[in-house]
DNA sequence: CGACGATCCGGACCGGAGTCCGTTTAAGGT
DNA sequence: ACCTTAAACGGACTCCGGTCCGGATCGTCG
């Protein structure tokens, strides 16, 4: 289930003495397709694949939190250090973990047949798309929540939970018909702090156009605004 | 800074024994207010206050990364048992530095003037409640990103990335007028696998109406299907 | 084949989050 | 004022993620 093909997951953590670590973080999608694998040497790969398959096998027996580096170290019979040096940290032992699966899907939506791959419209891809996702995240629910620190949390937060029941209260005065506690959570990810700490800071967007995709999502959504597009 | 009024922040961690946790978890938006502290006892009170304050210094002084557990109990001369008694974790700490701003900002939806306040139409509400939110947030970035572990890598993840790419791609051709890289951030959000899991595990939400509701965000966003609604 | 340099290995080590439990103290009843 | 007890305190302890570096290995080149 190793190496090369469209793109890898891990991100680019490391040290600065730039380790060839085994994912290139990519880049050019649509291209696809990137046989980059910096080759490691014999023992180096052989670990890696021990490592990656005491780590599935930790996840089926034990479950996801028992992935602990030192337990999936141990179970391969592998220093600790070598599962750092490998896969960054957890969150990229994880990370790995879910390539196959990952690049599966992203072969799907690339390069495979309509209406999730290229061929049918866009506006049907894009629901083939979302549909999907929707179905693929049932799976391995489990990893992709351990391999994201925090995340049940995010949604059982007080504050959030208050800021989105205000939305939802007011989509469904805006727009009766819809699914307005769903349809809240897609406006609640457009303020997510995260984001927005992204885009402002790593990304240098000014927060005028910031506002301005608000108010545009919004009109949008609710069918305000410049009527009919 | 301290207690009462409107909704407080933090989660509903804590042990078995039910500690009498001051940020009670509340709900019924819309009707606002609720006094309710479980009034600690004279001592607990004072070390309350101790510890935010210490915290806040930490922040100012040395930023929130300085937040250690260890090192707010130290800066306010208490036993570091009694900042996990108070506050259960690292988060529920952070969360109560920010409870002053967020009640503030909660006030201004739920009761103060229009347009973000009651009186003006849901349409108009919405679209201040995003652009006061985005202004608010730009402040106490980086409590609020040290709130949430693993915040700020998030976004950067590569098979993340990957996906999003796409969808902006796909938004590029079905509504080339818009800001399709940002508008892409918001129909992600109605994927992310934290929220798939938090709406169909444990809230019981079937994925079939994830499915109509994701149908429903792209032909709202897009302006497709169902034409002028 | 032997030696040499680059790469990798492993586990000791560190710092911080979260737990536990014996001790102390505030508050209310007598 | 004193006694009782629920609550709060504090710091030792555990567990885990992540770092470091001396030593073992691999691959290559003469």
């Amino acid at each position: 289930m190793l190496y090369a093909g469209f793109m890898s997951t891990a991100p680019p953590p490391s040290s600065t003495p730039q380790e060839p670590f085994d994912h290139p973080e990519l880049l050019q999608l649509g291209t696809a397709l990137e046989g980059e694998e910096p080759c490691l040497r014999a023992d180096a790969a052989r670990n890696r694949a021990r490592l990656l398959e005491a780590a599935g096998r930790l996840v089926a027996e034990r479950g996801a939190e028992a992935v602990t580096m030192e337990a999936v170290a141990a179970e391969a019979c592998v220093g600790k250090g070598t599962v750092f040096r490998r896969f960054g940290d957890r969150t990229g032992l994880l990370t790995a973990l879910l390539d196959h699966s990952e690049k599966k899907f992203q072969a799907a939506f690339l390069g495979g047949p309509p209406p999730l791959g290229p061929g049918a419209p866009p506006v049907e891809r894009l629901r083939a798309f979302g549909c999907a996702m929707l179905r693929r995240s049932a799976d391995d629910l489990e990893l992709q929540l351990a391999a994201e620190p925090g995340a049940h949390r995010r949604f059982v937060v007080p504050a959030r939970r208050v800021l989105r029941h205000h939305i939802e209260m007011l989509l469904r005065q805006a727009v009766p018909e819809a699914d307005c506690d769903l349809l809240s959570h897609a406006l609640m990810g457009q303020l997510d702090p995260a984001l927005i700490h992204h885009l402002t800071r790593q990304c240098q967007v000014p927060l005028a156009r910031l506002e301005a995709a608000w108010v545009d999502l919004v009109d949008r959504v609710t069918g305000a605004d410049t009527a009919c597009r």
